[in-house]
DNA sequence: ATTATCTATAGATCTATAGATAATGC
DNA sequence: ATTATCTATAGATCTATAGATAATGC
């Protein structure tokens, strides 16, 4: 055979990637993004309508529109609307939950963590993700409340990364000389309310704020447990480090 | 909240109030709750419904179900759907910015309070209000987010209840010899943070569980501006002391 | 006459299915 | 043959309006 003219090049690199010839009946319209699959694309553009409208008011025809196919085509691509939405709150959570397991761990003898460090760090961890979530999901799953029967999976998530953060209050409450049992049991749920309420804050401000926002909310729960003021900024350090260690290790996308 | 009473009072109330003759054309079905006017029945309905499922998912169908009525007589009472949310989100975070404005005279002189008291007075009075709402509108209020260029009245009220908060922070923290200046900025949004997120936790729990939680809130607000733990204990009291005397001069419903 | 309801329905969606069509793959 | 799109539309809502109707008030 002579050489194909537009053939890939031979070598790992070709210059222009191009798009790939696709199989079936080509869009009316261009593709905006060829690099991406019409799943991807329809997820993506989901993820933006639903944070910015909630899952209700987005309608099928508004996410077609903007991936660039007809609305029925999406049924091609997913059995329903519902799926869609499950799809994106696939892991809005559970990465949290992972870490949180981790620091089990992570100590420098293959065991725990120093609580004030372990909480911070999860702290840390759980907020990035927060700030990381370009299209703001953790908003769109509180939006939904109630009728979520449907996303049991990520209320489950939920409600094991609230006890985590729980039994981390209890250990560095005892590190401090504080008798958890003396202590009101809602003491306990207060670091999870200041972490999970900047879901709430996210909506004002620009990057620089909300993640300024975070680092205080760090220094927060420290507080909120009674480690000393002294002790707080080395505390919040190991922790930025562990988690910056766990996600060198676990590549989320 | 006034409970109904047994004993007829001795004046102008006769023994059996009764259901009043009442003017137009007569319901299909009877009324489930004599007592209040229509209009006040589909605010409840709607409210129940609008806080258990959103307000897009609330049909108004499903409000004059509830009510008793056909689905067009609604409007005979709101000019439309959104006038229903408008009148039940009058009222939601408004008494908490009057109770602030109150702190700047509540003190011995008819000047303004102890930071601290003051910051856990309004930390409490907020919660209350919170509590209170039987019907969970603040959620509603969440849920509603973006799209409420139409519900600008409330939205302010949040934005002024925020600086209200704010500035009891600096207050605080200066009483206790931190220069506010030298903190990150957002370390002083963290008590409005820990505050509201009281919204998303109360999904949890019956009353006495939430009211234990809106106590430890009120604690850790203290604790987040560097209130001593000696002296949080006595700072709640007044605190507590002041909301209820503001609630007792101005009632609400 | 006025008020508060009712019945009936127009008009506007919105989701999901059926079946045709236009590419590539073999 | 397989894949990914398209066109057309059924069926199910949902909001809001028009106009009739059944009470009380004067």
């Amino acid at each position: 055979m002579p050489e194909q003219v537009d053939a890939p090049a031979a070598a790992a690199v070709p210059a222009v990637p191009v798009t790939p010839r696709r199989r079936g009946r080509p869009r009316s319209g261009p593709r905006a993004n060829p690099g991406l699959s019409t799943r991807d694309e329809i997820l993506a553009a989901a993820a933006s309508l639903f944070s910015s409208q909630g899952y209700t008011d987005t309608t099928t025809r508004q996410i077609a529109d903007r991936v660039g196919i007809k609305q029925a085509s999406l049924y091609y691509h997913f059995a329903d609307k519902s799926q869609i939405l499950r799809s994106l709150l696939k892991g809005t959570v559970a990465p949290s939950v992972q870490f949180a397991d981790w620091l089990g761990t992570a100590g420098p003898d293959g065991g725990p963590v120093d609580p004030a460090v372990a909480l911070a760090g999860l702290a840390r961890y759980d907020l990035d993700g927060l700030l990381r979530d370009r299209w703001n999901l953790h908003v769109v799953y509180r939006l939904l409340d109630i009728a979520e029967t449907e996303f049991a999976e990520t209320r489950e998530s939920q409600v094991a990364l609230r006890a985590h953060y729980r039994a981390l209050s209890v250990a560095v409450l005892r590190t401090q000389g504080v008798d958890p049992e003396a202590l009101p049991d809602a003491d306990l749920e207060l670091v999870f309310g200041l972490v999970e309420g900047i879901i709430s804050q996210r909506q004002w401000g620009d990057d620089g704020t909300r993640a300024a926002y975070a680092d205080a909310v760090v220094r927060g729960c420290l507080r909120l447990v009674h480690v000393p003021e002294p002790q707080i900024a080395a505390a919040v350090a190991a922790g930025t480090d562990l988690a910056a260690t766990f996600r060198a290790q676990h590549p989320q996308d």
